[in-house]
RNA sequence: GCCCAGGUAGCUCAGUUGGUAGAGCAUGCGACUGAAAAUCGCAGUGUCGGUGGUUCUAUUCCGCCCCUGGGCA
């Protein structure tokens, strides 16, 4: 129906089923991929793990997960990672690779991902970057600035002033010692509060002053970046199909499963949109049906912050319509040879 | 049928000793340099159940009616 050798993309819901060329062996797989690396973004369920895959498949390339919750083991359902099916077809990388002893953060994703660049560029294997986490692709587009690893003492030194209610005390450290990093922090907002006391203790010197270095990107190499887009209720439909697909599949085990083996209350994972819901379903606190709307509920302001990420701080990617992605197939794959 | 408690934002509710109203959540928009599926900021919206009365003025007081929940019969 494409008139050329098809390329058909076919996306599937929930990373169930693993998508197909149709392309009856006329596909002209590079034999070589090409330099460089391939960057997918989009808000969840919007398609981007298979599109990974295939593209992947097609230019003999390696799947590298981008996605902060992905990171962890424990929850491999709900977090929707890629499927064995998937797994099976192409090489994936970094998925499930974290217990939450280790936790994640856009530095220890640097950390990790250097050496699987290395490995594929090494064996002339497509990097493919898929994820949702837009600071991780703004790491490895733009770099991070060059801050040393913090004492985690340090850290929870200041939680547990914050605990004390000395959050005044700490607003004032902060405002003396990084005016300006001090002047974006809302008061609200004690995560970042933290960030920026937690640098100033550890280092000495403050997080803006940290962050006017230059900083070196983690791809050094030419790449193609594509976010998916797609309207509000298709995506909407496709989250709810996905999540009921979860619960199809053993959702709620899952969690049970999980709290059982890690109690831990500060487990990341535990921040998993529909991991709260479910644990509420198991403790009876909640119907299923109130849990599913309040996990669609998350969802959807989620893939809002997503998007706005993407439409503010990413923007010279190629924009994708995730709902036509067949139709839009035969473009991607061309940028992707062209970007060598 | 009687008694009681309610009917206020999309939802849960607060409030106005009479001068046409607010919080949380949801929604919309936005920010984002090691927690980012995180964290945070800004912004709508209301015939205050209906109707009559008292009053300069009623969402607020009074009467009647309607609806919901509970109790008694």
């Amino acid at each position: 129906s494409l008139g050329t050798p098809a390329i058909r993309v076919r996306t599937t819901l929930a990373n169930t089923t693993s998508t197909v060329f149709s392309g009856q062996g006329t596909e002209p797989a590079p034999a070589r991929s090409p330099r460089g690396a391939v960057l997918i973004a989009g808000p969840t369920a919007s398609g981007k793990s298979a599109l990974a895959a295939q593209i992947a498949e097609a230019f003999e390339g390696t799947v590298i997960n981008t996605d902060a919750m992905q990171l962890y083991a424990g929850l491999p359902l709900l977090t929707a990672q890629p499927s064995d099916a998937e797994r099976a077809m192409v090489p994936h990388r970094l998925y499930g690779v974290l217990s939450g002893e280790e936790r994640a953060s856009a530095g220890g994703f640097c950390r990790l991902v250097a050496p699987v660049l290395q490995e594929a560029q090494k064996a002339g294997r497509l990097p493919v970057f898929v994820g949702g986490t837009g600071l991780y692709f703004k790491a490895l587009t733009d770099g991070l600035s060059a801050i040393p690893p913090i004492d985690p003492t340090i850290r929870s030194a200041l939680v547990a002033a914050v605990d004390r209610g000395e959050k005044t005390a700490l607003r004032e450290e902060l405002e003396a010692g990084d005016p300006a990093w001090a002047a974006q922090v809302t008061d609200g907002d004690v995560q970042r509060l933290l960030r920026g006391l937690e640098v100033l203790r550890g280092t000495g010197q403050a997080l803006s002053a940290w962050q006017r270095a230059p900083r070196r990107p983690m791809l050094s190499s030419p790449w193609v970046g594509f976010v998916l887009e797609a309207d509000r209720p298709w995506l909407e439909a496709r989250s709810r199909a996905r999540f009921e697909a979860m619960l199809r599949k053993g959702a709620l085990d899952e969690v049970a499963a999980f709290i059982a083996a890690t109690p831990a209350a500060d487990h990341p994972l535990r921040k998993a949109i529909g991991f709260r819901e479910l644990a509420q379903v198991l403790d009876g606190q909640q119907s299923l049906e109130a849990a599913t709307e309040a996990a669609q509920i998350a969802t959807r302001r989620y893939a809002k912050r997503q998007a706005t990420w993407f439409k503010h701080q990413i923007v010279a990617w190629n924009r994708i319509n995730a709902q036509f992605l067949e139709r839009n197939s035969l473009d991607i794959f061309a940028k992707v040879r062209e970007m060598g």
